[in-house]
DNA sequence: AAAAAAATCAGTGATACCCCCGATTTACTC
DNA sequence: GAGTAAATCGGGGGTATCACTGATTTTTTT
């Protein structure tokens, strides 16, 4: 039983790397190939194929999103993220969105092999250092093991601090939101005492660390 | 006359994709491989290849640094940067740092090809892009070439900024560095002028998207 | 219905930040 | 040697931030 697979990566350097690693292995045909999010999804549409081998940072929709548009419209169909994050943070997001797979581009060809083979018989081959990540999530908590980005932020919460890491003063928050300048300064309490952080410089850094602001 | 060409890329997929598109070619052939900078310095040194092609991020040093040296240790050997980085920044370093030849890894097979060659006859092969932006500086600027990343910053200042942008208080960058918080301020006052940034908020996305800091 | 969590507003004090003014010393340039 | 740029230090004033205490209303959960 041959796999069927699609790949989507903007770069084609890496297509080509992919190419060379899968085309010699007998059990698996690529049978298309896009560089975009978008692209990437009617591909699915259009082939249904048994895996999807995608990198997370693509040029117009993140591979997170992405996955979560396929997942809906073809279920059927593994997807392995292929990425240079390492991250807990791309990490957990991905397997929320449906992934079957997570392998950096680091790993050897043959883990690649050994993730597509496992998401073609719906397992999930998770890379060792990630893995372990899992094993650590699975020990410490018993609920929610969807907040692990927002570390227990409340919506409002994550709405303040896009504005307060993207350079706002509190007034001006206040004004934008239609709420008093003291309720922002609260909030902004609120939010450093939850993630630990002396100042406005470390809460924008956490901001961009979890892509809630762009540098 | 074959080009001998050496390739340093931390990601082994990068480099089978390489291996793809250089292998068939003639008149190229690989000498060897590293995934650091330091090996890939080396090699540099025992290979003395015609050709180094190599990446900008890599686990040790950056590439920018490893072209300096190799340029320093082997000024015969051309250096070519492999990357995915387009923006202005990483470009002038590199082509300070001595490289012959910059190349996106999106770039088409051929323009990869074009590199090496013009690189392996002491020309200069720069994607037109990027090429673009060389042509506008030379329009633009008849003296100092090389404060592009830095927006005409002093040495000290970019040293105050990373502190600034780490989170420090100016007591505390005034305790570290045994020099007034006044003048701390003051140095603070003229970074933030010369790059019209608002407040220290600001300053911090600057110095992550300079990559000063990391977040 | 009771309890808990979230969102809102207010006040206060200490500190930090931002911006303007001034100045001296050193070093490099013309 | 005059001019320029960089690094240093100082004062003052206005605003923002940070931290703490207390409170009400609404929503969610139990």
């Amino acid at each position: 039983m041959t796999i069927r697979l699609v790949l989507v990566d903007d770069h084609a350097v890496v297509r080509s790397g992919l190419h060379m690693i899968l085309d010699p292995v007998e059990d698996i045909q690529i049978v298309g190939e896009a560089e975009t999010a978008m692209e990437g999804v009617e591909l699915a549409n259009q082939e249904k194929p048994d895996v999807i081998l995608m990198d997370i940072h693509l040029p117009d929709l993140s591979g997170i999103e992405a996955a979560k548009l396929i997942k809906e419209q073809c279920p059927s169909t593994a997807i392995v993220a292929l990425t240079i994050h390492e991250d807990e943070e791309y990490f957990f997001k991905m397997l929320e969105a449906g992934a079957s797979g997570y392998v950096p581009k680091r790993a050897a060809p043959e883990e690649l092999l050994t993730a597509i083979r496992a998401a073609a018989e719906h397992e999930v081959y998770i890379y060792p250092s990630l893995a372990k990540l899992l094993v650590k999530d699975f020990l410490s908590q018993p609920q929610s093991r969807s907040d692990r980005g927002t570390d227990g932020l409340t919506d409002r919460e994550m709405e303040l601090l896009a504005h307060l890491a993207d350079g706002a003063t509190n007034n001006e928050i206040a004004d934008t939101l239609h709420i008093s300048p003291k309720t922002v300064a609260r909030h902004r309490e609120n939010i450093m005492r939850k993630l630990k952080l002396r100042n406005r410089t470390e809460l924008v850094k956490y901001a961009i660390r979890k892509g809630i602001i762009k540098a």
